[in-house]
DNA sequence: ACCTTCGGTTGCAACATGCTACCAGCTTGG
DNA sequence: CCAAGCTGGTAGCATGTTGCAACCGAAGGT
Protein backbone atom coordinates (compact mmCIF):
# COMPACT_ATOMS: atom_id res chain seq x y z
CA UNK A 1 0.00 0.00 0.00
CA UNK A 2 2.60 2.28 0.54
CA UNK A 3 0.71 3.67 3.50
CA UNK A 4 -3.03 3.70 3.64
CA UNK A 5 -4.65 7.30 2.88
CA UNK A 6 -5.64 9.13 5.24
CA UNK A 7 -8.61 11.38 4.84
CA UNK A 8 -7.74 14.05 8.22
CA UNK A 9 -7.17 16.72 6.01
CA UNK A 10 -10.17 16.33 3.74
CA UNK A 11 -12.67 18.82 3.75
CA UNK A 12 -16.16 16.26 4.03
CA UNK A 13 -16.96 15.29 7.66
CA UNK A 14 -17.81 12.09 6.86
CA UNK A 15 -14.19 11.00 5.70
CA UNK A 16 -12.38 12.63 8.72
CA UNK A 17 -14.90 10.61 10.76
CA UNK A 18 -14.07 7.43 9.09
CA UNK A 19 -10.47 8.20 9.53
CA UNK A 20 -10.63 8.94 13.25
CA UNK A 21 -12.56 5.70 14.09
CA UNK A 22 -9.64 3.77 12.17
CA UNK A 23 -11.50 0.83 11.39
CA UNK A 24 -13.46 -2.09 11.43
CA UNK A 25 -12.05 -3.36 14.49
CA UNK A 26 -12.14 0.24 16.41
CA UNK A 27 -16.22 0.92 15.90
CA UNK A 28 -16.85 -3.05 17.37
CA UNK A 29 -14.88 -1.69 19.92
CA UNK A 30 -16.76 1.51 20.30
CA UNK A 31 -19.65 -1.03 20.30
CA UNK A 32 -18.47 -3.05 23.00
CA UNK A 33 -17.87 0.10 25.30
CA UNK A 34 -21.74 0.95 24.84
CA UNK A 35 -22.39 -2.27 25.99
CA UNK A 36 -20.30 -1.86 29.22
CA UNK A 37 -17.05 -3.57 28.28
CA UNK A 38 -14.25 -1.64 30.14
CA UNK A 39 -11.29 -4.53 30.22
CA UNK A 40 -8.60 -5.57 28.18
CA UNK A 41 -9.83 -8.82 28.37
CA UNK A 42 -13.28 -8.23 28.04
CA UNK A 43 -12.58 -6.79 24.39
CA UNK A 44 -10.44 -9.58 23.44
CA UNK A 45 -12.82 -12.16 24.67
CA UNK A 46 -15.66 -10.69 23.16
CA UNK A 47 -14.48 -9.74 19.67
CA UNK A 48 -11.74 -12.66 19.18
CA UNK A 49 -9.21 -10.17 18.15
CA UNK A 50 -5.84 -10.97 18.34
CA UNK A 51 -4.16 -9.33 21.03
CA UNK A 52 -1.63 -6.73 19.07
CA UNK A 53 -4.44 -6.06 17.24
CA UNK A 54 -6.55 -4.81 20.29
CA UNK A 55 -3.87 -3.14 21.89
CA UNK A 56 -3.13 -1.27 18.57
CA UNK A 57 -6.53 -0.18 18.17
CA UNK A 58 -6.81 1.03 21.83
CA UNK A 59 -4.10 3.41 21.74
CA UNK A 60 -5.64 4.58 17.94
CA UNK A 61 -8.98 5.14 19.72
CA UNK A 62 -7.05 6.84 23.01
CA UNK A 63 -5.20 9.13 20.94
CA UNK A 64 -8.10 9.93 18.95
CA UNK A 65 -10.17 10.99 22.11
CA UNK A 66 -12.38 8.49 21.53
CA UNK A 67 -11.70 6.65 24.65
CA UNK A 68 -9.98 7.30 28.13
CA UNK A 69 -8.17 5.26 29.94
CA UNK A 70 -8.37 5.63 33.46
CA UNK A 71 -7.90 3.07 37.07
CA UNK A 72 -9.71 0.14 37.23
CA UNK A 73 -13.11 0.72 39.45
CA UNK A 74 -13.01 -2.69 41.10
CA UNK A 75 -10.05 -1.06 42.99
CA UNK A 76 -7.11 -3.39 41.65
CA UNK A 77 -4.44 -2.03 40.11
CA UNK A 78 -5.26 -2.34 36.39
CA UNK A 79 -6.51 -0.15 34.06
CA UNK A 80 -10.15 0.13 32.00
CA UNK A 81 -11.19 2.22 29.12
CA UNK A 82 -14.26 4.30 29.28
CA UNK A 83 -15.59 6.44 26.22
CA UNK A 84 -14.57 9.92 26.52
CA UNK A 85 -17.96 12.42 25.80
CA UNK A 86 -16.95 12.60 21.85
CA UNK A 87 -16.58 8.88 21.89
CA UNK A 88 -20.40 8.52 23.46
CA UNK A 89 -21.24 10.59 20.46
CA UNK A 90 -20.68 8.09 18.69
CA UNK A 91 -24.08 6.28 19.69
CA UNK A 92 -26.51 7.64 16.43
CA UNK A 93 -23.48 5.95 14.41
CA UNK A 94 -23.66 2.83 16.12
CA UNK A 95 -27.10 2.29 16.11
CA UNK A 96 -27.71 3.62 12.30
CA UNK A 97 -25.84 0.73 11.88
CA UNK A 98 -27.16 -1.63 14.11
CA UNK A 99 -30.64 -1.20 12.39
CA UNK A 100 -29.55 -1.14 9.16
CA UNK A 101 -27.82 -5.00 9.63
CA UNK A 102 -31.33 -5.49 11.76
CA UNK A 103 -33.14 -4.74 8.43
CA UNK A 104 -31.11 -6.26 5.54
CA UNK A 105 -28.73 -8.62 6.32
CA UNK A 106 -30.66 -11.55 8.56
CA UNK A 107 -33.26 -14.15 7.26
CA UNK A 108 -36.52 -13.51 8.92
CA UNK A 109 -36.16 -15.69 12.53
CA UNK A 110 -32.61 -15.94 12.40
CA UNK A 111 -30.98 -15.07 15.60
CA UNK A 112 -29.46 -11.89 16.66
CA UNK A 113 -28.96 -9.21 19.42
CA UNK A 114 -30.98 -5.99 19.84
CA UNK A 115 -30.28 -3.07 21.40
CA UNK A 116 -33.79 -2.14 23.61
CA UNK A 117 -34.95 0.48 25.99
CA UNK A 118 -34.25 -0.67 29.34
CA UNK A 119 -37.16 0.26 30.73
CA UNK A 120 -39.36 -1.30 29.13
CA UNK A 121 -37.22 -3.95 26.94
CA UNK A 122 -39.13 -2.29 23.90
CA UNK A 123 -36.96 -1.98 20.78
CA UNK A 124 -35.76 1.40 19.98
CA UNK A 125 -37.56 3.94 16.82
CA UNK A 126 -36.22 4.20 14.23
CA UNK A 127 -33.76 6.72 13.03
CA UNK A 128 -34.85 9.55 11.28
CA UNK A 129 -33.01 12.35 9.40
CA UNK A 130 -34.99 15.30 9.57
CA UNK A 131 -34.20 19.00 8.71
CA UNK A 132 -34.45 21.93 10.93
CA UNK A 133 -38.25 22.02 11.18
CA UNK A 134 -38.52 18.56 11.74
CA UNK A 135 -39.48 17.33 8.63
CA UNK A 136 -38.10 13.78 7.49
CA UNK A 137 -35.87 14.15 4.55
CA UNK A 138 -34.47 11.53 2.51
CA UNK A 139 -31.35 11.73 0.06
CA UNK A 140 -33.06 13.68 -2.64
CA UNK A 141 -34.05 16.13 -0.33
CA UNK A 142 -30.65 16.88 0.52
CA UNK A 143 -27.64 18.77 -0.92
CA UNK A 144 -24.14 18.92 0.37
CA UNK A 145 -22.66 22.65 0.17
CA UNK A 146 -19.04 23.67 0.98
CA UNK A 147 -19.11 26.26 3.76
CA UNK A 148 -16.64 29.12 2.64
CA UNK A 149 -13.05 29.07 3.81
CA UNK A 150 -12.07 32.62 5.41
CA UNK A 151 -11.00 34.73 2.94
CA UNK A 152 -7.35 35.54 2.54
CA UNK A 153 -5.99 38.64 1.60
CA UNK B 1 -3.34 -11.85 7.71
CA UNK B 2 -4.40 -14.69 6.61
CA UNK B 3 -7.12 -13.55 5.39
CA UNK B 4 -9.10 -10.69 6.73
CA UNK B 5 -11.44 -12.04 9.60
CA UNK B 6 -15.13 -11.77 8.53
CA UNK B 7 -18.47 -11.02 10.85
CA UNK B 8 -20.98 -12.20 7.99
CA UNK B 9 -21.74 -15.15 10.46
CA UNK B 10 -21.95 -13.16 14.09
CA UNK B 11 -25.26 -12.27 15.66
CA UNK B 12 -24.56 -8.59 15.83
CA UNK B 13 -25.75 -6.74 13.17
CA UNK B 14 -23.34 -4.05 13.91
CA UNK B 15 -20.74 -6.29 12.57
CA UNK B 16 -22.77 -7.22 10.23
CA UNK B 17 -23.22 -3.83 8.75
CA UNK B 18 -19.45 -3.61 9.06
CA UNK B 19 -18.60 -6.17 7.00
CA UNK B 20 -21.31 -5.79 4.18
CA UNK B 21 -19.98 -2.17 3.82
CA UNK B 22 -16.61 -3.73 3.56
CA UNK B 23 -14.03 -0.79 4.07
CA UNK B 24 -14.09 2.50 4.76
CA UNK B 25 -13.65 3.66 0.78
CA UNK B 26 -16.81 1.89 0.33
CA UNK B 27 -18.52 4.12 2.63
CA UNK B 28 -17.32 6.88 0.48
CA UNK B 29 -18.24 6.04 -2.17
CA UNK B 30 -21.98 5.76 -0.91
CA UNK B 31 -21.53 8.85 0.75
CA UNK B 32 -20.26 10.14 -3.13
CA UNK B 33 -23.40 8.11 -4.61
CA UNK B 34 -25.45 10.08 -2.08
CA UNK B 35 -23.93 13.00 -3.72
CA UNK B 36 -25.23 12.43 -6.90
CA UNK B 37 -22.06 10.72 -8.67
CA UNK B 38 -23.09 7.41 -10.64
CA UNK B 39 -20.35 6.85 -13.23
CA UNK B 40 -16.53 5.13 -12.59
CA UNK B 41 -14.72 8.09 -13.05
CA UNK B 42 -16.68 10.60 -11.07
CA UNK B 43 -16.12 8.26 -7.80
CA UNK B 44 -12.33 7.78 -8.91
CA UNK B 45 -11.76 11.19 -9.36
CA UNK B 46 -13.44 12.34 -6.09
CA UNK B 47 -12.13 9.79 -4.10
CA UNK B 48 -8.80 10.00 -5.47
CA UNK B 49 -8.74 5.74 -5.07
CA UNK B 50 -6.47 3.75 -7.44
CA UNK B 51 -8.71 2.23 -9.92
CA UNK B 52 -8.05 -1.32 -8.83
CA UNK B 53 -9.33 -0.28 -5.84
CA UNK B 54 -12.44 1.18 -6.71
CA UNK B 55 -12.97 -1.91 -9.32
CA UNK B 56 -13.29 -4.58 -6.42
CA UNK B 57 -15.03 -2.53 -4.25
CA UNK B 58 -17.51 -1.65 -6.87
CA UNK B 59 -17.82 -5.07 -7.37
CA UNK B 60 -18.30 -6.26 -3.83
CA UNK B 61 -21.03 -2.99 -3.45
CA UNK B 62 -22.99 -4.46 -6.50
CA UNK B 63 -22.66 -8.26 -5.20
CA UNK B 64 -23.61 -6.95 -1.38
CA UNK B 65 -26.99 -5.36 -2.93
CA UNK B 66 -25.96 -2.31 -1.98
CA UNK B 67 -25.30 -0.58 -5.64
CA UNK B 68 -26.79 -1.57 -9.02
CA UNK B 69 -25.12 -1.22 -11.95
CA UNK B 70 -27.52 0.16 -14.90
CA UNK B 71 -27.55 1.35 -18.36
CA UNK B 72 -26.13 5.11 -18.81
CA UNK B 73 -29.04 7.57 -18.20
CA UNK B 74 -27.30 9.40 -20.95
CA UNK B 75 -27.79 6.98 -23.56
CA UNK B 76 -24.11 6.51 -23.96
CA UNK B 77 -22.67 2.82 -24.07
CA UNK B 78 -20.73 2.92 -20.75
CA UNK B 79 -22.91 1.77 -17.35
CA UNK B 80 -23.70 3.44 -14.31
CA UNK B 81 -23.73 2.51 -10.42
CA UNK B 82 -26.82 3.15 -8.61
CA UNK B 83 -27.74 3.11 -4.79
CA UNK B 84 -30.64 0.39 -4.35
CA UNK B 85 -32.97 1.19 -1.93
CA UNK B 86 -30.69 -0.91 0.85
CA UNK B 87 -27.93 1.24 -0.50
CA UNK B 88 -30.30 4.43 0.67
CA UNK B 89 -31.15 2.92 3.61
CA UNK B 90 -27.42 3.72 4.43
CA UNK B 91 -28.42 7.17 4.64
CA UNK B 92 -28.92 7.81 8.34
CA UNK B 93 -25.08 6.22 8.62
CA UNK B 94 -24.06 8.16 6.75
CA UNK B 95 -25.47 11.55 8.24
CA UNK B 96 -24.23 10.27 11.98
CA UNK B 97 -20.96 10.16 10.75
CA UNK B 98 -20.92 13.73 9.08
CA UNK B 99 -22.88 14.95 11.97
CA UNK B 100 -19.96 13.49 14.81
CA UNK B 101 -17.32 14.61 12.39
CA UNK B 102 -18.60 18.16 12.00
CA UNK B 103 -18.96 18.22 15.92
CA UNK B 104 -15.98 16.64 16.88
CA UNK B 105 -12.90 16.61 14.11
CA UNK B 106 -13.14 20.19 13.02
CA UNK B 107 -11.92 23.25 14.47
CA UNK B 108 -13.80 26.55 15.08
CA UNK B 109 -13.50 28.22 11.34
CA UNK B 110 -12.67 25.31 9.28
CA UNK B 111 -13.78 25.39 6.22
CA UNK B 112 -15.86 21.85 5.40
CA UNK B 113 -18.87 20.42 3.19
CA UNK B 114 -22.30 20.67 5.01
CA UNK B 115 -25.46 18.57 4.20
CA UNK B 116 -28.28 20.95 3.93
CA UNK B 117 -32.19 20.99 3.76
CA UNK B 118 -32.13 21.63 -0.48
CA UNK B 119 -35.24 23.63 0.30
CA UNK B 120 -34.17 26.54 2.26
CA UNK B 121 -30.19 25.89 2.61
CA UNK B 122 -30.27 25.36 6.34
CA UNK B 123 -28.79 22.65 8.17
CA UNK B 124 -29.98 19.36 9.19
CA UNK B 125 -31.58 18.84 12.65
CA UNK B 126 -29.35 16.47 14.85
CA UNK B 127 -30.08 12.61 14.18
CA UNK B 128 -31.93 11.73 17.90
CA UNK B 129 -32.11 8.07 19.36
CA UNK B 130 -35.16 7.85 20.48
CA UNK B 131 -37.87 4.78 22.01
CA UNK B 132 -40.72 3.62 20.82
CA UNK B 133 -42.77 6.36 22.64
CA UNK B 134 -40.24 8.87 21.22
CA UNK B 135 -38.44 9.60 24.06
CA UNK B 136 -34.90 10.35 23.25
CA UNK B 137 -32.76 7.98 24.99
CA UNK B 138 -29.00 7.62 25.51
CA UNK B 139 -26.68 4.44 25.65
CA UNK B 140 -27.24 3.95 29.49
CA UNK B 141 -31.27 3.91 28.52
CA UNK B 142 -30.98 0.65 27.00
CA UNK B 143 -29.95 -3.04 26.98
CA UNK B 144 -28.76 -5.26 23.86
CA UNK B 145 -30.51 -8.68 24.87
CA UNK B 146 -30.17 -11.71 22.68
CA UNK B 147 -33.18 -12.49 20.66
CA UNK B 148 -34.33 -16.16 21.13
CA UNK B 149 -33.23 -18.38 18.65
CA UNK B 150 -36.44 -20.44 17.25
CA UNK B 151 -36.21 -23.76 19.36
CA UNK B 152 -35.66 -26.78 17.80
CA UNK B 153 -37.11 -29.87 18.66
C1' DA C 1 -8.30 8.08 -39.54
C1' DC C 2 -6.59 9.87 -35.29
C1' DC C 3 -6.64 11.01 -30.73
C1' DT C 4 -8.86 11.13 -26.24
C1' DT C 5 -11.66 9.49 -22.66
C1' DC C 6 -13.73 5.68 -20.09
C1' DG C 7 -13.42 1.75 -17.55
C1' DG C 8 -10.93 -1.19 -16.35
C1' DT C 9 -6.60 -5.21 -15.75
C1' DT C 10 -1.91 -6.57 -14.48
C1' DG C 11 2.54 -6.55 -11.96
C1' DC C 12 5.00 -5.28 -8.32
C1' DA C 13 6.52 -3.21 -3.69
C1' DA C 14 5.32 -1.72 0.73
C1' DC C 15 2.61 -2.16 4.50
C1' DA C 16 -1.04 -4.04 7.65
C1' DT C 17 -3.23 -8.03 9.65
C1' DG C 18 -3.35 -12.19 12.08
C1' DC C 19 -1.28 -16.09 14.38
C1' DT C 20 1.56 -18.01 17.80
C1' DA C 21 4.93 -17.55 21.15
C1' DC C 22 6.75 -15.07 24.87
C1' DC C 23 6.99 -11.98 29.07
C1' DA C 24 6.59 -8.88 33.07
C1' DG C 25 3.55 -7.25 36.77
C1' DC C 26 -0.55 -8.40 39.73
C1' DT C 27 -3.17 -11.46 42.73
C1' DT C 28 -4.59 -15.43 44.81
C1' DG C 29 -4.66 -20.26 46.94
C1' DG C 30 -2.56 -22.92 50.12
C1' DC D 1 5.07 -16.05 51.25
C1' DC D 2 5.68 -18.65 47.14
C1' DA D 3 4.08 -20.68 43.20
C1' DA D 4 0.58 -20.69 39.76
C1' DG D 5 -2.33 -18.38 36.99
C1' DC D 6 -4.48 -14.16 35.51
C1' DT D 7 -3.98 -9.56 32.92
C1' DG D 8 -2.23 -6.80 29.62
C1' DG D 9 0.63 -6.53 26.68
C1' DT D 10 5.39 -7.35 22.85
C1' DA D 11 8.03 -9.75 19.26
C1' DG D 12 8.57 -12.28 15.08
C1' DC D 13 6.92 -14.13 11.10
C1' DA D 14 3.78 -15.56 6.90
C1' DT D 15 0.36 -13.94 4.11
C1' DG D 16 -3.10 -10.74 2.38
C1' DT D 17 -4.30 -6.31 1.01
C1' DT D 18 -3.41 -1.66 -0.50
C1' DG D 19 -1.52 1.44 -3.62
C1' DC D 20 1.16 3.04 -7.61
C1' DA D 21 2.09 3.04 -12.29
C1' DA D 22 1.86 1.14 -16.64
C1' DC D 23 -0.81 -0.87 -20.02
C1' DC D 24 -5.08 -1.91 -22.94
C1' DG D 25 -9.38 -2.45 -25.63
C1' DA D 26 -13.64 -0.28 -26.71
C1' DA D 27 -16.45 4.02 -27.26
C1' DG D 28 -16.63 8.75 -28.58
C1' DG D 29 -15.10 12.98 -30.64
C1' DT D 30 -13.21 15.69 -34.60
Amino acid sequence: MVKRTSFDDSECPVARSVDAVGDWWSLLIVRDAFDGKRRFGEFQRSLGVAKNILTTRLRALVAGGVLDQVPASDGSAYREYVLTPKGQDLFPVVVALRQWGEAHSFRPGEPHSRLVDRRNERPLGPLRVQAADGRVVTPDDTVVVKVEPPREP
